[in-house]
DNA sequence: ACATTAAGTGATT
DNA sequence: AATCACTTAATGT
């Protein structure tokens, strides 16, 4: 057994049973890309679904002229899109992007439905995927429309300097504008607002939360 | 020293 | 809150 699929097991033993975990690593693929790689494009057709081993991938959508961040997906996360779509055969409206070096197993469209009859842990696993995604959705439905970018840009750096443990963000106000849907000119007078506040000091590339953010 | 990229700002819509 | 046009500052070669 290689090296890989014994990392891949490691990872899958603790959410499904032992006969789904050995069907899947005997029809899923087992796939690596580096961050910054795309892995799925507008307009592909969707013929398996991944199931992220490690690392986190970002999901796009395109509307007109503009792409906006639909979601982060991580470790033992899946895409609800991706399942949608390969079950229907449709082709991709969505765009996915290595965040960080990714580790991932595919499952095969014909598996998919095939597993949610006959493995209960996979049924589970499917809709749990679906409850968080919901959820998840809701929460920026709710920031978009109950709350100003302001409002919005200061949660996002929360959240960014939680995850990352770090009160350190090393992001550039053109990505930040990229994942909030907004423009580098706005971010900017935002940021530079809270810096006056003294909540946070600006660098180059990078933003320092202070203690009273 | 020069080119490139990031950030700051006033004016306009 | 977005866009434009322009400036200033930081970094890379």
């Amino acid at each position: 057994m290689t090296y890989e699929l014994q990392e891949a097991e490691a990872i899958l033993k603790p959410l499904f049973e032992e006969r789904l975990l050995r069907e899947m690593l005997q029809y899923g693929e087992l796939k690596r890309f580096s961050e910054g790689d795309l892995i799925m494009d507008y307009g592909k057709y969707v013929r398996s679904m991944p199931l992220i081993l490690k690392g986190t991938i970002k999901v796009f959508r395109q509307e007109q002229d503009k792409e906006i961040l639909l979601y982060y997906l991580s470790d033992q996360e899946t895409c609800s899109m991706a399942y949608s779509c390969c079950m229907e055969a449709r082709k991709s409206e969505v765009k996915a992007i290595a965040d960080e070096d990714v580790f991932l197993v595919t499952i095969p469209h014909q598996k998919l439905d095939e597993w949610l009859c006959t493995y209960p842990s996979w049924k589970n696993y499917i809709m749990r995927s679906f409850n968080v995604r919901f959820i998840e959705l809701l929460k920026s439905l709710e920031q978009i429309a109950f709350h100003r970018l302001d409002e919005r840009l200061e949660n996002y750096l929360r959240e960014k300097s939680t995850r990352s443990g770090s009160a350190l963000v090393h992001l550039s106000h053109q990505q930040i504008a990229d994942e909030l849907g907004s423009s580098r000119v706005v971010i900017s007078r935002l940021l530079k607002h809270l810096e006056n506040e003294g909540r946070l000091l600006i660098y180059r590339n990078e933003i320092k939360l202070l203690p009273s953010f």
